[in-house]
DNA sequence: ATAATTGCAAAGTCTTTGCAGTTTG
DNA sequence: CAAACTGCAAAGACTTTGCAATTAT
C-alpha cells in the first residue's frame, strides 16, 4: 500500500514535532491527523476532540486542550478567532486569512497576499505588525449581501 | 448646574431607545450612561455589570447582558471580538477600528478610512462585503515589534 | 532514569434561560 | 392594561487545573 500524500505530511509534521524537543505519542499522532484531515483546515478544539474520540474513544478532552496549547508553542499549530467566541486550531503550514458571513456563518477562505497592502499601511503608518491571519473578518457573503439589501 | 456633554449624549442615546420602540428604565439609563463613561470606548459586559453595580448594586448581570443585547436589536450599541474570546460593547456612534497587541494586550484604535481600500479589494475581489469593526486585528504594537525582532 | 505526557475528576469562567413579580408607555 | 423589563437562581457551554499513573527518549 503506498504512502499516501496525507501519510507523508503526518510524518513530517510529526518530526518538527521531535526536533523542537516535542514527544511523539499515540495520542498526538491521531490529534495531528485528526488536523490534517480537518475539511476545511480548521476545527474547534471540541470539535477536534470528538473527531479524535471517534477513533480514541480513551484521549480525553482535556488532553486534547493541552496538545494543543503544546503545538502551539512548538509552532506547529495555530489558531484563528472567528468571532462570536468559537477560536479554530490549523497547522502552521495551511495558514490562510478567513472571512465569516455574520448572517449565514459561511466562511471563506483568502490568500494573506490579499492583505499586503493593508499590512504595510499600518505598519508605516502606525508602527503596528499586523498578523490578520489571527482573526477572521466578518461581513456578508455574496448572496447574504444580495439578501440583506433587498 | 449646566448640561454636561455627557448628559446630553445620555439623553440622546435614550431617545433614540424610546425611538426604536425600547423601554427607558432605570437600569438601561444606568447601562448606557456607563458606556458612555467607559474611558476607552469600550467594555465587556462583565466589566459593564461591574461598574453599574458599583452604584446600582441590585442590578444583576444577567440584566445587563439582556440589555446589551436588546440594545444591540435596537442598533444603538455594537459588539467587537477583540480576540481570544473578548467581546467589548460600544455605543453605535462610536465606531472605530481596533488593533489588540498580541503580546502586551494594548488597544490601538484607528480610523476606518485606513481600511476602505481592503473593503474594496473584497467586494470586487470576493463579492464579500466586509465589516472589520466587528473584530480587532491582531499583531505587534510598536513596542513589542522591537522586543521580539530584538 | 527522568522529564514529558496523559486520564480523570473537579473547579472555573463567562453567558444564557425560565419564571414570577414589576414597571413603562 | 398589556407588553416589556428585571431579579434571582439554576443550568449551560467551553476550558483549565491538580495529581497520580504512564510513557517516550
Amino acid at each position: 500500500m503506498p504512502r499516501s500524500p496525507t501519510d507523508d505530511r503526518l510524518k513530517r509534521v510529526l518530526a518538527l514535532v521531535r526536533e523542537k524537543g516535542g514527544r511523539v505519542t499515540t495520542t498526538r499522532r491521531a490529534i495531528v491527523a485528526a488536523l490534517l484531515e480537518a475539511p476545511d483546515h480548521h476545527v474547534t478544539a471540541q470539535t477536534l476532540a470528538e473527531r479524535v474520540q471517534r477513533a480514541h474513544p480513551d484521549i480525553h478532552a482535556s488532553t486534547v486542550y493541552r496538545t494543543l496549547d503544546t503545538l502551539t508553542e512548538l509552532g506547529v499549530v495555530e489558531h484563528t478567532h472567528l468571532g462570536h467566541g468559537a477560536t479554530v486550531y490549523h497547522l502552521t503550514d495551511q495558514r490562510h486569512q478567513h472571512l465569516v458571513c455574520e448572517r449565514c456563518g459561511a466562511v471563506i477562505e483568502v490568500p494573506l497576499t490579499v492583505f499586503e497592502p493593508l499590512v504595510q499601511t499600518l505598519r508605516d503608518g502606525y508602527d503596528f505588525e499586523v498578523r490578520p491571519e489571527h482573526v477572521a473578518l466578518a461581513g456578508h457573503c455574496a448572496s447574504c449581501r444580495a439578501a440583506v439589501s433587498g
